[in-house]
DNA sequence: ATGGCCACGTAACGTGGA
């Protein structure tokens, strides 16, 4: 089982490079965030034409998530039963393989806007009761991917040396991350051995792209039973570098696991 | 020089992203 995220950052622009890029990646279940336009508008029928189907909480102009799969995901929860939020930033499904149900989390952190601010504060209030709703998750699962857009760098290897600014790496949000972590999850990309200065992110100013000046803050975690049977965990940074590309890159691992 | 780009909504900028 192959599975990725890719924060599209809008898939009103991005549909095109989407359904190209699953083409060429034939992933089996793929995590979308910030799709940027209202559930209503949700173009199910491209994906079904290349033989996916999807699960999605859109929104007007902010936020919104998918799940494209090649089977159908079972339990639908859209956004955190935890947490009262407008703002459409989780949707979790369970897919059936053979090596048992696998949940999938995908999510769409706050991105915290500046260290101290009422955006900051709402970023941690949201990591925590995701830490509870995870917890819970992770009771009623063994398989567990928590996916997406976590909008925090783990560690100082995972920014860029000129990054300036302490959002996205500052340890209250580190330590969040963290807890996440100590349910017993594992960051699937530092399971293996990869490139320095690998980042899934970088800035549209300032040719962050070009000087890889970019930040690793997209990420698939996977419980300690998926841990056992991940084989690889890449960045695949082609799509960054098309015309009007999203500002991040879909992050990849394969699981031995069959979708059934 | 602390900006620079991109997308959105509503109609020439303001907001948000990271």
């Amino acid at each position: 089982m192959m599975i990725a995220t890719w924060n599209v950052n809008s898939l009103k622009i991005r549909l095109p490079q989407v359904i190209d890029w699953l083409q060429e990646n034939p992933v089996d279940v793929l995590c979308l965030q910030e799709l940027k336009q209202d559930t209503e508008f949700f173009d199910l029928a491209s994906f079904e034409e290349i033989g996916y189907t999807a699960c999605w909480s859109g929104q007007k102009t902010y936020n919104g998530v998918a799940i494209i799969s090649r089977t159908e995901g079972k339990d639908i929860v859209r956004n955190n039963p935890l947490f009262e939020d407008p703002q459409q930033r989780l949707i979790a499904a369970t897919f059936e393989t053979d090596q048992g149900p696998i949940r999938v989390i995908d999510v769409y952190c706050p991105n915290g806007s500046a260290v101290g601010s009422d955006k900051y504060e709402y970023k941690l209030a949201w990591y925590k009761e995701l830490t509870n709703f995870v917890k819970s998750e992770m009771e009623k699962h063994q398989h567990v991917v928590l996916t997406g857009d976590f909008n925090i760098a783990p560690e100082d290897r995972d920014v860029h040396e000129g990054y300036k600014g302490d959002i996205l790496i500052s340890p209250p949000e580190r330590a969040a991350l963290q807890e996440l972590i100590d349910l017993g999850l594992h960051d699937s990309f530092r399971l293996f051995e990869q490139e320095e200065k690998s980042f899934s992110w970088w800035d549209y100013r300032m040719m962050g792209f070009r000087r890889n000046a970019g930040l690793r803050i997209d990420h698939i975690l996977i419980s300690e039973s998926l841990k056992q049977i991940c084989e690889f965990c890449w960045i695949d940074k082609e799509p960054r570098r098309l015309e009007r590309p999203s500002d991040h890159a879909p992050v990849v691992a394969k699981i031995t696991a069959t979708l059934t």
